[in-house]
RNA sequence: GGUCCCAUAGCUCAAUGGAUAGAGCAACUACCUUCUAAGUAGUAGGUUACAGGUUCGAGCCCUGUUGGGAUCACCA
């Protein structure tokens, strides 16, 4: 069944999308036409904010249009501005600096601008576009908690998939979870064999720690047996036949373990004997596999609930694994793939730069690329969207470029859609991650250590005592995890980021809380407006806009395009970053202005109503972010 | 080896092909009897890895080189 979202006409009037740049790009193309007698590209037409060193707004980079003209560019600018000023009220004036066009825009504009934007409480949004978008991230294994890499992709898909809202598309949030496999048959045997009965319950260990404990102490148990082997003549046997040439012993038992794995280990043989008999559906491997899993769950949405996440849907892999099959009989009746003589299924993507690759075993079971193309087919089944967006981290580029391709050919409805959000993985200073050196940063315990770090900085200030328990808690909370969901985000996903722990959970400068004390600052304010039931209607008489009240109203002026450009990019950081831009200018503007004891009742009131115009921008973008704003700090 | 990604201040990161490449951290300095100093301002720190090219204009686009990473299973 396809669902097709009715494209409700746009009921949200954009305000702010007719803005004055876009007046000022519609002018100029008008303009070149009428002097020069041709119709300028309208893509090539720029306008951007002039820099604070000149005087003006916007300006308008006139070398474009010299060749038309046959003239220097600053007589072309300055024919342009004169032109142009006549077409637009809303601008008062213009200069011409070295072949910038920089035009000025009227208080008037502003204010008019100011009133709108606080009268709409749903200022940024896009009007709805009809797109129904699938984002899916996290899909964890359950055979260990969720770690720092975890964090990053959780927190992209969160911002990803709450700017696609805002942009306007309805947003469907999935994850699958890899509840299946060779790794959790690790933690299941390791708890059957050393367990002791022990649960979440009993123990009072977290469920998704109690699994990933056994998980780590399987891998120890392992290692054990392998090292003790390696003394056997057996092992000796094998690296004689096997050996490259010069290889030392040490070397090749390293490249070995996990052939020594399939053939010798003996965990590893009931390791593969536990994975056969769940496949087979033996009620009692079934049993321990549900009841760890749900161990592993409830752990989950634990942590889940604490960065302030959710879910619209849940996949399992255990449901999912086996589909893709009937995707590779359209395939080889489309001619998309073809059947090799031992029965194996594969398609060539060679003229795609991509490369040949198996769909389907020669035993007839699926592979990977099968089960996510299976995958995908069943989620536009269940609802319809348009688009989908899957966040995984760059290992897998390839294997999601074969993915979209396959898709693509078979003329999937929603093939055109996809996208994968792909990030660089998290290393520490120390390099990657990794389990067997105990090395990887827990997320639980990462996210408790930021708070205690807030904990401790507001204890350093002295400013604890002034708030109950509660409220203490809760500040610190969102000042902790703001701090460590900043730190992530902002930075660009395709590129890989250096966590250090210490050093990098700073409070101070381009950070969250920075951001949320802007924010808190601003409600303080507020407060006190309403508690002296302060009038601000003097706001619209007033004229005289200060540079630094300038460069807020700009910098809110530019919100609406911004959550477009992020939601078309897929790109949370873009976000991150104009937040810390506008909180630092109102940082500014705090300290260089007056605010309530503004000499004029006309200043202070309009200074009033643009501190909850930043205010209110702050909250909205963050909440993007998944960024929570305390009320006091 | 093939393909893809990355390289900007000591460190962590910014910069729709536009004006003198910006922030934060770390260092030094100044500013709280005035709206919360988790703030503000200043000093210092750069051949944007290297070499060519396109352009009126290149950190950004193209080619090559170097360095780093990922990936190239009838694993997931």
């Amino acid at each position: 069944m396809v669902i097709s979202v009715a494209l409700r006409p746009q009921i949200k009037q954009p305000i702010f999308m007719s803005t004055i740049v876009e007046q000022i790009r519609q002018a100029v193309a008008e303009t070149v036409a009428t002097l020069y007698g041709e119709t300028p590209d309208f893509s090539k037409i720029q306008v951007s904010p002039t820099p604070a060193e000149f005087s003006g707004d916007y300006s308008v980079v006139v070398f474009p249009f010299v060749k038309m003209a046959k003239k220097a560019p600053d007589a072309v600018a300055e024919e342009m501005g004169k032109a142009i000023l006549e077409k637009i009220p809303q601008l008062s004036g213009y200069s011409v600096v070295k072949g910038f066009l920089n035009l000025e825009t009227a208080p008037a504009y502003w204010q008019q601008f100011l009133q709108g934007l606080n009268n709409d409480p749903d200022f940024g949004r896009g009007a709805r576009t009809g797109h129904k978008v699938m984002v899916e991230y996290s899909s964890p294994n359950t055979n260990k908690p969720l770690h720092l890499g975890h964090i990053r992709n959780i927190l992209l898909g969160w911002s990803c998939s709450r700017i696609l809202e805002a942009a306007g598309h309805e947003v469907v949030r999935v994850q699958i979870i890899n509840d299946r496999g060779v790794a959790i048959c690790k933690s299941m045997l390791s708890w059957q064999k050393f367990g002791e009965g022990k649960t979440p319950e009993n123990s009072g260990v977290k469920g998704d720690h109690l699994v990933g404990d056994f998980y780590v102490l399987f891998e120890q148990k392992i290692k054990e047996e392998y090292e003790q082997w390696q003394q056997t003549d057996a092992a000796t046997a094998q690296y004689s036949q096997r050996k490259k040439q010069e290889q030392e012993r040490k070397d090749f038992f390293k490249d070995y373990k996990n052939k020594w794995f399939n053939e010798f280990s003996v965990l590893g043989a009931e390791v593969r004997e536990m994975l056969l008999k769940w496949e087979a559906g033996d009620p009692e491997t079934v049993a321990l596999w549900r009841r760890m899993n749900n161990w592993v769950y409830q752990g989950f949405d634990k942590t889940y609930g604490d960065l302030g996440v959710s879910f619209d849907k849940l996949y399992y892999e255990s449901d999912t694994y086996l589909l893709g099959k009937d995707m590779v009989e359209m395939g080889l009746n489309k001619n998309v793939f073809y059947r090799k003589d031992d029965g194996s299924v594969w398609v060539d993507l060679a003229d795609a730069g991509l490369d040949q690759k198996v769909v389907l075993r020669s035993d007839g079971t699926s592979v990977y690329v099968t089960q996510d193309m299976g995958t995908a087919h069943m989620r536009y089944q269940d609802f319809g969207c348009d688009r989908m967006v899957y966040v995984v981290a760059d290992e897998q580029n390839y294997h999601f470029a074969v993915l979209f391709e396959i898709l693509k050919r078979l003329e999937e409805p929603y093939a055109a859609g996809l996208y994968h959000l792909s990030y660089g993985l998290v290393e520490l200073p120390t390099g990657r991650m990794k389990t067997r050196e105990g090395t990887v940063v827990d997320a639980d315990d990462l996210m408790q250590e930021v708070i205690s770090i807030a904990r401790e900085q507001a204890r350093e200030r002295g400013e604890v005592d002034q708030f109950s328990v509660e409220e203490r808690e809760g500040i610190l909370k969102k000042v902790g995890l703001g701090a460590l969901k900043f730190f992530i985000i902002k930075v660009h996903p395709k590129k890989k980021m250096i966590f250090n722990p210490e050093e990098s959970m700073d409070m101070q400068g381009q950070t969250g809380p920075y951001i949320q004390y802007s924010f808190v600052r601003i409600n303080g304010l507020l407060q006190r407006v309403a508690r002296e039931g302060v009038d601000l209607t003097p706001a619209a008489q007033y004229t005289d806009i200060q540079a630094q009240e300038k460069e807020l109203l700009k910098a809110l002026h530019e919100y609406p395009q911004l959550i477009q450009t992020a939601a078309a990019e897929y790109d949370p950081s873009l976000i991150a970053n104009y937040c810390y831009s506008l909180a630092k200018s109102y940082h500014k503007f705090w300290h260089d202005l007056s605010i309530f004891n503004a000499d004029a009742a006309d200043a202070r009131a309009f200074r009033l109503e643009l501190s909850r115009a930043v205010g209110s921008v702050l909250n909205s973008a963050m909440s993007l972010l998944g960024i929570d704003m305390p009320e006091r700090m």
